[in-house]
DNA sequence: GTGAAAGCGCTAACAC
DNA sequence: GTGTTAGCGCTTTCAC
C-alpha cells in the first residue's frame, strides 16, 4: 500500500528552501508567538510559501522537541450515557480550536481499567486530563502529576481544578416547586455516597427542606447504590414498604426517577395523580415519557466548555478568565406533567 | 507548577546505562520484534533494569523516527447522537488493547469542520481512521490517503471497506412484521439520499413491499430532507394531506418516526389503533415511550468492534479474520406497541 | 533580523 | 550479538 499522502509530506525545509530563507527562520516566522523576531517582508514570504505547498507543521517532531504534544485526555465512565456527550463535544470544540487533539478514553466504570488508561495515555505524554470520573475517595487523583481538571463529580482525595453544575440550587428549585404545589411529605433517594454528585445533593436537599421549616423522618432519605434504574426500583420498593406515605419523590437522577416510575406503575399508584416525581439531568427523551418528566437541566456543554478553557490555562501557564478552584454553572428546572399539586 | 511525575521521565539511556549496554542493544532488547538479535542473558539485564527505573517508551520520539504514532481517529458527526456511544465505546476497546490511542472528533455535521479535523489529524499523524460521517458523494473520502474503515455510512466515492448493519434485512423484517399483521398500505418516509442508508433502506422497502407483491403508489415513499424529528413531522404532514390513507408508516430512523408519532397525535389519529409505526435503530428510551417504539436494533458495538479490528489489520498490513471489504452485521426487530392489526 | 548548529529520544542500517 | 552512527522534523539557543 502507498500511502503517499502521509509519506511524501511537505515539510519545514521545503518551505524555507521555497522563501530563501533558513529553517530556523521559517519556523520563527510561522510560529505566532516569535513572528516579531522576523521582518514583515520575510514572514510574507515565509507564509506564502508555506501555503503554496499546503504545509502542516508535523506535531510529532514539534512535540519531541518541546515537550509538549498537545494532546488533552477525557476520561468518561461511560460514553454511552447521554449525560457525557455533551461535555466530550464542547470541550473537543474548545480544545481543537486552541490546536490540541482530544484523546477520549472510557473507562466502564471501572477504576483498574481508569488507571490503565491513565497510564497509557501519560505516556503518550498527554498534555492534561479533564476527568469525570472522579470517586469521593480516589487514590489515583491524589497521585496524578499533570495538569487535570474534574468536571461533573468532585473529589475529596485532591485538589483540582473543578467543573460543575450549582447543583443545591438544583435541589432547592425542585423543592421549592414541590413546595408550592403544596407538598410536605417529600422523599430523597440519593445517589450513590462515593460520588460528589450523591452526597452534595442530599445535603442540600436537607437544607432546603430545613429552609421550607419541614421536618425530616427516618427513611425519608434514601441513599441508591447506583445511579441505575435498577436502583431505583429497589430504593422505590423500600420507600412504599415503609410506614409514611410520600406525596412527592426527588430523585438522585433521572435513571434512578424512572425506577421509581416503573415502581409507581406496578404498584398501581398514579404519577402525577397520587404522587409527583422529580428527576435529574433532564435526559434526551425524559421529555417524551408519560407523564413527561420534571427535572433539572444541567448546562453540560458549557461545563464542557468550561473545563475545556481552564484546563488550556493550567497547561499553558495562563490565567483563565473566570475562577479556577470551583466552578459551578447555572441550573434550570424543566417543570413538566410529572410533578402536580399535592393530592 | 512542578510535575515532576512527567518531566524527569527515565529515558532508554538511563535504562542502558544501568544494564550495561548501549541504548541500540537496550531497544532492540525491549522490543518484542527485534528481541531475537539479543542474547537472553542481555535481555534479561535490560528488561530488569527497565522494570526498575520504571521505563514507559516516549511515544512521541518513536513516532518521530518510525513514522508511525499508533493513534487511530474516529470521525463521528454529532457524539449526542445515541448511535455513535456504543460505536465508540467498542471501537475504544479493541483499539487500547492493541496499544493504540482513540481520538474522536465530532464534525458537528459540518463538511467544512470534517475536513478542517482530518486535516490537522493527519498533520498529527493518525496511523487510521473510522469514519462515520461519509457521504454518497463524499470528494474528501476520494482524496483520503491513509488507511480508514467507513462504518454506518458507505460511500460511492471511494472504495473503502466498510462495516455496517444489514439494512434490507431491518427494512424486510419491518415490511414482513406490517404485512403479517395485516397491513398493504405501507408507506415509508425515507432519510436523506446523500447518505448510504437513506437510499438502501428505501432500495429495500421498494423490494419487500414488492416480494409481497404490495405495488407503491406515487408519494407513498417520499424522502425526508435529514434524520431529524423535525424533517418527520414536515414529511408525515404531506402523508396525511395525500389523498391515500395509509394503516402503517416505516420511518427511515427512529427520529422521523418521533415526528410521525407527534403529527399522528396533533391530527387525532391514534396509533397503533389507527396507523401503526415502525423505526430503525432502536434508540434508548424508545422501549419507554407511549406506546413503545417498535423499531430495528442494530449491532452499533458489534460495528464498532468489527471497524477497530479492520483497522488495525490494514493499519499493520496483516489479514483480519473475516471479511474485509463490506460486512453486514444482523439486526432484529423489537416488537413493541407502536404496531397492531391493521384497522 | 537571520543563519548556524545542536539536540529532543528513539530506532534502523551498518560495522565488527 | 552488540556497538556505532545517523537522522526522523522541528525549535531554540547562540552568534553575527
Amino acid at each position: 500500500m502507498a500511502y503517499a499522502g502521509i509519506m511524501q509530506r511537505v515539510k519545514l525545509a521545503d518551505v524555507a528552501r521555497a522563501a530563501g530563507v533558513h529553517p530556523g527562520t521559517a519556523s520563527r516566522a510561522l510560529n505566532p508567538l516569535t513572528r516579531d523576531q522576523v521582518s514583515r517582508e520575510t514572514t510574507r514570504r515565509v507564509a506564502r510559501a508555506a501555503d503554496r505547498l499546503g504545509y502542516v507543521p508535523n506535531a510529532t517532531a514539534r512535540g519531541l522537541r518541546t515537550a509538549r504534544t498537545y494532546i488533552a485526555a477525557m476520561i468518561v465512565p461511560d460514553i454511552t450515557n447521554p449525560l457525557f456527550p455533551p461535555m466530550v463535544r464542547a470541550a473537543e470544540q474548545v480544545l481543537s480550536r486552541a490546536g490540541y487533539t482530544l484523546v477520549l478514553t472510557d473507562t466502564d466504570n471501572d477504576a483498574a481499567t481508569e488507571r490503565r488508561q491513565v497510564e497509557q495515555l501519560r505516556a503518550r505524554g498527554a498534555d492534561g486530563f479533564i476527568i469525570a470520573t472522579a470517586r469521593w475517595e480516589d487514590p489515583l487523583l491524589a497521585e496524578l502529576a499533570v495538569p487535570a481538571v474534574l468536571i461533573n463529580r468532585n473529589t475529596a482525595s485532591a485538589d483540582l481544578p473543578y467543573v460543575g453544575a450549582d447543583e443545591r440550587a438544583g435541589i432547592t428549585l425542585a423543592v421549592d416547586h414541590l413546595v408550592a404545589l403544596g407538598h410536605r411529605r417529600i422523599a430523597y433517594l440519593a445517589g450513590p455516597p462515593d460520588t460528589s454528585t450523591g452526597r452534595e445533593r442530599a445535603a442540600a436537599f436537607r437544607q432546603a427542606m430545613r429552609g421550607h421549616g419541614l421536618p425530616i423522618a427516618r427513611g425519608q432519605v434514601r441513599p441508591c447504590t447506583a445511579y441505575t434504574e435498577a436502583a431505583g426500583v429497589t430504593a422505590a420498593r423500600a420507600l412504599l414498604a415503609a410506614d409514611r406515605a410520600y406525596s412527592a419523590v426527588l430523585a438522585g437522577n433521572d435513571l434512578i426517577a424512572f425506577g421509581v416510575l416503573s415502581e409507581l406503575a406496578r404498584a398501581g399508584i398514579d404519577c402525577p395523580a397520587d404522587v409527583s416525581v422529580i428527576g435529574f439531568n433532564d435526559l434526551p427523551m425524559v421529555d417524551k415519557l408519560t407523564p413527561p418528566l420534571t427535572t433539572v437541566r444541567l448546562p453540560l456543554a458549557d461545563m464542557g466548555r468550561r473545563a475545556a478553557q481552564i484546563l488550556l490555562a493550567e497547561i499553558e501557564g495562563t490565567e483563565p478568565d473566570g475562577p479556577v478552584g470551583r466552578s459551578l454553572l447555572g441550573v434550570e428546572l424543566a417543570v413538566r406533567g410529572s410533578t402536580g399539586r399535592a393530592a
